[in-house]
DNA sequence: TTGTAGGCGTTATCAG
DNA sequence: CTGATAACGCCTACAA
């Protein structure tokens, strides 16, 4: 029989939540015991063992996380910042990030950056502050000295869908250059030759990659570029409707439009049912990023679908991994080029048939 | 001249971030006072707030958030809980929480729920552990007494969306029988009179209340439910399609569905596609739940729009005057009820004219 | 105008 | 097999 401990009494307020020791007082035992029985980090008699359980149960005891956060130094959360939860390419990545993390023990805090290096920069701060323990992001473009900073100084962080120059970091991301190439390639099989290419103006890498795509496809048929066939537009519905509105008036008219992401090419789906224009048969469009009734509408529409969910997957594996890997043993940085596929759907015209559904 | 204090020298090991004695130290001042320089919580000489100021800079200082939480009980940070945040309803929900959160100066951390009362059990329990200030619930129908459990132990959540049986709790949500009858009635107004609904089959009070909203609307009109018009589904695409498929079959067929929720209907629109219906001409579609390219389609999908972002918005809202008005004073429970606004566009046919784009 | 010191609730290192 | 106790890093009376 053991003989109570004699530490400090302590009278347990009432109606405030209990803590450790007051288990520990009722089960008379130490608090370590208690610890040890919660985490079954060393042996405990079945007796105590029980005796700590019960009353665990009758105060309802619930450990204090940040109590054990602040010891161990780990908060098992992650940062996320995105742009904007509200375009329609980021719930999948997100779901893809919360999955990994969740299986690994981590949650996740959501950020929505706006593509504004200050806010990110604030959100970086605050969740720093927090002691998350690492970030999964897609820069918005700037902070780039920060963010070399924050590497530096060893906070694990990985990029998805975007890069910054010269930063080197665990990144998960399509290969944009290679995919708009073969989407307006596409339309090019298809005989188009005045192609015009909606632009969203973001500081962004996947943007400016989807442009030169654009660029080297045209030139690998032979097509020169034409200024008035490259509209840019802030990267919103309305925005983009209007930008695709003014498109539409050059003469000769464009026969088809490549949009670089899902809210340039709705916004130009838009303009062209304004204008009475039908698509294909008037206009044909491809974008990039997927969405799930792309394809059940007329016209279904023909896009790029990134392997969003993948994305936001694989770059929290990344993540994973520096976060658990043993300290200082130097895990290599890892880029991630993930495949998308080309969902080809009447929006180009249907000499190719239907693989939808896909 | 101060005289440096006494307080126990602690040598800062090279390459571990610096705490507040380090920054005591090199400015030769308490911890006190640093503390205090970085709240603003009492007055400090101007030299010394510099001397303290250098030091943080020179040290790269970065407070410890889990240190201070620990002390005040606080973390600054909110649970947001819904079913899925790859389901189109949800993605502005979020915005709309996280934008209230932040400019209160909260985070918020997502969990994915899955409509599975284990799932979101788990969930809640980690976030406690975490010690979140609060929730945001979109409760998946299960964890009704655990729920009241939390309530009565004065941890503040809001619902949003839906709520549960006699549970008193903070909620924002739109008046689903109502929004639904709405929708039947003007499918009923345009003549229709085989009208069929595509029922998600969830937990959740929304998608009862949408369903007897159908019901009302056909009882007023005198006309008599049909229970081969009523189709119920998993919330999901796939789901939807294939039961949307058999409902398409039934003879006489029926000349319009009503969809409970945006998955439904988007795997109507692509059963109907498949089955080489056209919409509206064959069958005509009102879904519930818009989302931003309904109206860039054709055919344009009716919608009833909910204010997604409001819900997630007020909700919010809702729980921040539970978080920072006085504790115990007992602020009263308030249910918001917004209103949702039918999109009217083309599915139903054009009698009407269009006003989308509104 | 500033310093001292106790405590928030755990975990982990010693001792038994 | 189990206890005592020192951290973890900060805030905040209480003193001076």
């Amino acid at each position: 029989m053991a003989k109570p401990p004699s530490g400090v009494r302590r009278q347990q307020k009432s109606g405030e939540t209990a803590t450790m020791i007051d288990v520990a007082q009722m089960a008379n035992v130490s608090t370590a015991t208690v610890s040890h029985v919660i985490n079954n980090s060393r042996y405990v008699s079945e007796e105590t063992r029980q005796k700590v359980h019960a009353a665990i149960a009758a105060l309802n005891y619930r450990g204090n996380g940040l109590a054990r956060m602040l010891r161990s130094n780990q908060t098992q959360s992650i940062g996320l910042l995105i742009s904007d939860i509200a375009n329609p390419f980021f719930p999948d990545v997100v779901r893809g990030v919360e999955d990994v993390a969740s299986a690994h023990g981590y949650s996740v805090i959501l950020c929505n950056t706006d593509e504004n290096a200050d806010k990110e920069r604030h959100y970086l701060d605050v969740l720093l502050d927090k002691r998350v323990d690492g970030f999964v992001v897609t820069p918005s473009g700037g902070n780039q000295e920060y963010f070399q900073e924050l590497l530096t100084a060893g906070v694990p962080i990985s990029f998805v869908d975007r890069w910054l120059p010269s930063i080197e970091v665990d990144t998960a991301m399509v290969n944009n250059v290679e995919e708009a190439h073969r989407a307006v390639t596409h339309l090019i099989d298809h005989g188009h030759r005045r192609i015009a290419v909606m632009v969203a103006s973001l500081q962004s890498s996947a943007i400016m990659e989807r442009v030169e795509g654009y660029h080297r496809a045209l030139d690998d048929a032979g097509i020169p570029v034409q200024p008035a066939y490259v509209a840019e537009s802030r990267s919103n519905i309305e925005a983009a409707r209007t930008q695709a509105a003014v498109l539409l008036t050059q003469r000769p008219r464009p026969t088809a439009i490549f949009g670089t992401n899902n809210l340039v090419t709705i916004g130009c789906m838009h303009a062209l049912v304004e204008q009475g224009l039908r698509c294909p048969e008037d206009v044909a469009v491809v974008g990039f990023d997927d969405f799930a009734w792309a394809g059940a509408f007329h016209p279904a529409l023909t896009t790029v679908a990134q392997p969003s969910y993948a994305l936001g997957q694989r770059a929290t594996e990344l993540l994973m991994q520096r976060l658990t890997h043993t300290p200082d043993t130097a895990v290599p940085v890892r880029k991630e080029v993930l495949r998308a596929t080309l969902m080809i759907r009447e929006s180009c015209g249907s000499e190719l048939g239907i693989r939808a559904f896909a």
